[in-house]
DNA sequence: GTCTATAAATGGATAGAC
DNA sequence: GTCTATCCATTTATAGAC
């Protein structure tokens, strides 16, 4: 038996990527607001009838672009154990791991463009949320929890901690691209800032003083 | 001599007001693309002719509406000289004082607006960039030039790391608020976590070990 | 499924009276 | 300056032919 959704997902994969790539450039570009369905259907090549015979009407075509991307960002976070090295060697990877997917291209612009529509689709905005930060934050929480344990570090609040070594290692940066104040940095200057913050997070939580 | 300006600000300030308070509130709310002239019209009670008597157009209204809530922004800032007291006390009152500006409702919204029309207004982001943490790194960064030059703290980079305490204290709370992934935290657990991050600063960029 | 053409509604901006 | 009424471009969405 064939139902609708097979129907739909048997037409004709070409122009319906087409279409999702299209949008996906310009929604990323230009917000939801700004992005019309005419635009869309001219990118992709297609006549806007096309469009909406794959894609219900404006707002579903966007939850579904923005959804995929979440999803993609989700697809960037590490899931490996942590390797038992130093806490400095260990921070410094995973916060280069942090920089690299935060301070891409795409990745800014799918923070904008989240955070513009939060109000319009909150379902995207915790989306977001789960995919990216939240997870980040529960895989550094949970190596900072152990080294509490072991004795290496202290870290009372796990939790709170984590996302304070990521606001100190992300924010500086984050910001200044998210709002054109400042270039990309180059992988040194990077590496530098992340060496400055490893230092101070280690050293301020270490133990016995 | 009456200049075309001087016309313009005598005319009636009741109403331009309205429109201004009106037009405030849904760009705010809606953003600048979601927001139309009629609602901001209705909104202000008056007809779509008299907001077009007051500004040229809807860019024009947006960018001095939004010109005007980074000008708020930019007053919020501290100019006091530091006083010369214990570094985690200072760090900690400013730290509050960051805090209660960024977290605020309003602060949020223009956050949000700025950022997402970016590509469309650059001037407005790099004003609002200016006004708010630009101004607070410069303020943080003298004060831990001073102390390093006492030497009660070492920190190299000056403006690197007020960048990073900045992030580590504001990204925590702030980025959650912003994606409506949390709710405004208490005073109490905004002291905690602020005790916290001090802490950890001050400790990790003690000079001698 | 895909196209051309078009309906229906909305939004930015203006005309003209007072 | 302010209003009512309106123009015109744009936009979402659909009808109907192939």
């Amino acid at each position: 038996m064939t139902t609708t959704a097979e129907k739909l997902k048997a037409a004709s994969p070409s122009k319906r990527e087409l279409i999702v790539a299209a949008a996906r450039k310009l929604f990323l570009e230009t917000g939801f607001g700004s992005t019309s369905m005419d635009a869309i259907a001219s990118e992709a090549g297609v006549s806007k009838r096309t469009v909406y015979s794959h894609f219900q009407n404006k707002e579903q075509l966007f939850a579904a672009i923005m959804g995929d991307m979440c999803r993609i960002i989700s697809g960037s976070n590490p899931d490996e154990p942590i390797p038992d090295e130093k806490p400095e060697l260990v921070l410094k990877v995973i916060g280069l791991h942090i920089l690299h997917s935060v301070l891409q291209h795409e990745a800014l612009d799918v923070f904008r463009v989240v955070l513009a529509e939060n109000a319009t689709f909150p379902e995207l905005g915790k989306a977001f949320w789960k995919a990216g930060p939240e997870v980040m934050k529960d895989y550094l929480a949970g190596y900072l929890s152990e080294l509490d344990q072991r004795g290496v570090l202290s870290v009372p609040d796990p939790d709170m901690a984590a996302f304070q070594f990521m606001g100190m290692i992300k924010w500086p940066y984050h910001i200044r691209l998210l709002f054109g104040a400042g270039d990309l940095p180059t992988e040194a200057e990077l590496e530098a800032a992340l060496d400055q913050a490893v230092s101070v997070f280690v050293n301020g939580t270490k133990p016995n003083r």
